[in-house]
DNA sequence: CTTGACCTTCCCATAATGGGAAGCTTGACC
DNA sequence: GGTCAAGCTTCCCATTATGGGAAGGTCAAG
């Protein structure tokens, strides 16, 4: 297989392909006589794997060391440590951007949306505090 | 106020704040006679909103179009548009990282996390299905 | 007048992905 | 055998927001 059908076989582009290699995620692909990289059904099943990985949010860095405790049957302790160490980074991230959303729908909800210039989502911006706070000053 | 001030004041780094005036978000600042860029309260101000603009999640292109509506005094409905489709991208980003938490959780759920090698993580990373589905057949 | 803190610009690095150029290989068709 | 398109190779550049660090000029206090 050269590179082109392991793309599409694994579903990751040839040029991910080359850079994961280059980056050492992935091993040296074999080469053919001409310099064209060549692969087995089994290096697609790594690709696959560095796919889905990365569709589950691992970083690189992560991908390479579940590439090592997959290759490696290591103690599945260190999976699980690694997959939840991620998956409190995920939920931090959905934490901080619910924020964003809420502070964003609070400051949206008192915007008219219209053609006047006054904008209490600018206006928040600029300076917070909250601005129901500041309606009811207002009223 | 030179940089550093500007900086303490705002509360964005004096290298963050040479950055947003090297790609056009904020004018470019005064100069003293020896070349020391010069800011004013109002400066800060124009920082400060970049920096809770940037809290908010807002891209830098946004929040250069935010202070262009914010000086402009342009029509709320600019405003509340941007706010809105920012929120969009953010609750799709949102929905995907539950979708990861939850797969991972699943995952890590039934994953002994011992000294053993079988990992259903990197099993169900290897070989997706339901990992439920795989325990069910192995009883 | 020296010294330390601060300023200037410029280059480099990060993480993951992609665009595109220049040049070689392959395979098919005539 | 010759040609042409498609596919491969490497190499460089761009993206986003942030920061590190070097080389050199400036300012204020001693």
């Amino acid at each position: 297989m050269n590179i082109g059908e392991a793309a599409a076989a694994s579903g990751v582009t040839a040029k991910m392909i080359r850079h994961y290699e280059s980056i050492g995620v992935i091993p040296k692909a074999g080469r053919s006589l001409s310099g064209y990289r060549v692969y087995t059904e089994n290096d697609v099943h790594v690709l696959r794997f560095v796919r889905r990985s990365r569709s589950l949010g691992f970083s690189m860095a992560e991908i390479k060391q579940l590439l090592l405790l997959w290759r490696g049957r290591r103690p599945s302790k260190e999976v699980k440590r690694l997959a939840t160490a991620h998956v409190v980074q995920l939920r931090a991230k959905i934490a901080e951007m619910r924020a964003m959303v809420k502070a964003l729908d609070h400051l949206a909800a008192h915007c008219h949306g219209d053609e006047r210039p006054e904008c209490p989502i600018l206006e928040g911006i600029a300076s917070p505090g909250s601005v129901t706070e500041k309606a009811r000053r207002m009223s």
